[in-house]
DNA sequence: TTGAAAGCGGTACCAG
DNA sequence: CTGGTACCGCTTTCAA
């Protein structure tokens, strides 16, 4: 291994020199520092990061926790909080909670000394646990908004109120909400959204249900005992589920209900062509999140405090006027 | 922040004594050791990775390299090799590299000096590089064997001869395999062993797929143009979208056509209740990985080298006998 | 069985 | 602008 003295020997000059100039270019002279930056290329000198973590007390590593991995959303969150991590010369530790608040808060006490800072989609652990934790180190929630913590929440609500004004204007009288996961701090956001956005329309708020293929086959049939014209599904999962529920039964969209999924699993191969949907940046929450965590970490500016990502609607085929109405 | 000196302070004996207490129970009389996990204890001391780190020279953190998570086979994979982890007291950095060798180089390359192994799902690097890599730290491949490299191989070959078994004897006589993706090390094992299993049968190999729905849905005119009465697709996604198809165009399992799927995503949520599939174990993969690696890089002896897991194929309704021979 | 002391590889303060 | 030096917190000889 090639540590900091070999270049300094092998430049004619000090370890901490080399240490400047390879941190603080602006602090060495035009010369020393060229020639202390060819001898530690020509080494292939690299930093120890465990001597220099124990020196500046950073560690160049950040925390990402997440429920879960089988719900495809939250691949790509974690895939864009993988790129942040690196443009910010970190690397990511990623968590899996199982949305357990004890998980949660393991997640919290183990790597506490470990990492530079967390970043989580934590649904489980109370607020005023959040508060404490980002007191000690620096914290950016996900998807979930508490009092003194910086976060990135997705404006699922947003959408599903754009939903709910689609599909109202399309004439829909009685819409189902196929709702979930229980305990969600956005769930009965996203259900308030959809209803205020339908003012003459009754939404039926069923579930909860999991984020699963089989959830949405079962729910059908309580959509259409409901009555309902038009359903909205918090997962595409769901809406695959219903889809095909539908299909098999012979039912079609929009001719015999409209349908419309809280999320776009594209990135997850579970694209539908032709479902109405939002299109959920969740790559870019991720991404946020860390960057702001980044920032956070470093001894500079941070941005601001909370951000909301816009979520975009995308009317497909699949919703149209109810039944009662069509031509 | 509590150190090993405050502790021993607190315990009247000096810093060496209270490392060995926490490392070494038995180089140290019973008294004293009682006195200073005591004190510890009150204390709250924990280890300061760093500083370990540094005077160790392991830092306690693995590796894991998939090529992507929106592929929710890798899910498990995950959640596994993250129990594992904890189990022996490290902390997984994951790492997406997309497929790409280029990636997989860098993943070596940034971490090497950061973390005490590697186990990776790895189908894009050359094996002289892994075998290279497994040189200067422990490395641990999944599905896939490269000499020299321990490895973690779930049998899905032998999964597809289990169907291929299957599907001969129910009499089909011509299946299609709808395969994928392109450059797996496994993919062309898998079509081998479904060929060889199924000797009186011909095997249209489809494809190369992307794991995705709509792919799925594409797939079923090529494999109906093909003549086939049974398919059998790599991944449940495609499975999905064939199945999705059949029944939009009003053909059904396994009346029309036998239908079958190489793993069994029902972690991913996108279980289908009667669909032929081989249960892939893929939570233990990630955690045999994990453990095998924490046994290479602990200085104790290290399990077998390769293990090869095998899968279960799970006979549900979509596959019987083919159309002609029916009733 | 225990303590003292020498690092592990860097960083940063203090002189010069 | 540069070199010397004192740590960062823990492990590990080496002596006692």
């Amino acid at each position: 291994m090639v540590r900091l003295e070999d270049v300094a020997r092998a430049a004619g000059v000090s370890a901490s020199t080399v240490s400047r100039a390879l941190a603080r270019p602006d602090m060495i002279s035009e010369a020393t520092r060229s020639r202390v930056l060819e001898a530690a290329e020509r080494l292939g000198y690299r930093h120890h990061p465990a001597a220099r973590a124990l020196a500046t007390g950073r560690t160049g590593l950040l925390a990402f926790g997440v429920p879960s991995l089988a719900n495809p959303y939250h691949a790509p969150l974690i895939a864009g909080a993988q790129q942040a991590a690196e443009e910010a010369g970190c690397e990511l530790v990623v968590v899996v909670t199982d949305g357990s608040p004890d998980r949660e808060a393991a997640l919290f006490a183990r790597l506490a000394d470990r990492v530079d800072g967390f970043a989580a989609l934590i649904p489980g652990s109370p607020a005023a646990r959040l508060a404490e934790v980002a007191a000690g180190l620096p914290l950016v929630t996900l998807d979930r908004r508490v009092r003194g913590v910086p976060s990135i929440v997705i404006d699922t609500p947003g959408g599903m109120a754009a939903l709910g004004a689609h599909l109202a204007g399309l004439g829909h009288r009685r819409v189902a909400y196929l709702g979930g996961p229980a305990g969600s701090w956005l769930d009965p956001r996203r259900l308030a959204a959809l209803r205020e956005a339908a003012p003459g329309c009754e939404v039926r708020a069923l579930g909860p249900y999991l984020p699963e293929y089989q959830a949405g086959i079962g729910a059908l049939d309580e959509v259409l005992a409901a009555g309902c014209t038009a359903v909205v599904a918090y997962s595409s999962t769901l809406t695959l589920g219903v889809l095909y529920a539908m299909t098999a039964r012979g039912l079609s969209a929009p001719a015999d209900l409209s349908l419309a999924s809280a999320d776009d699993l594209s990135a997850a191969g579970l694209a539908v062509p032709d479902v109405t949907a939002l299109r959920v940046p969740s790559r870019a929450a991720g991404r946020l999140a860390v960057e702001r965590l980044a920032d956070l970490a470093a001894p500079r500016p941070a941005g601001p405090a909370h951000t909301l990502l816009p979520v975009e609607m995308i009317v497909r085929s699949s919703s149209g006027p109810p039944p009662d109405r069509a031509p």
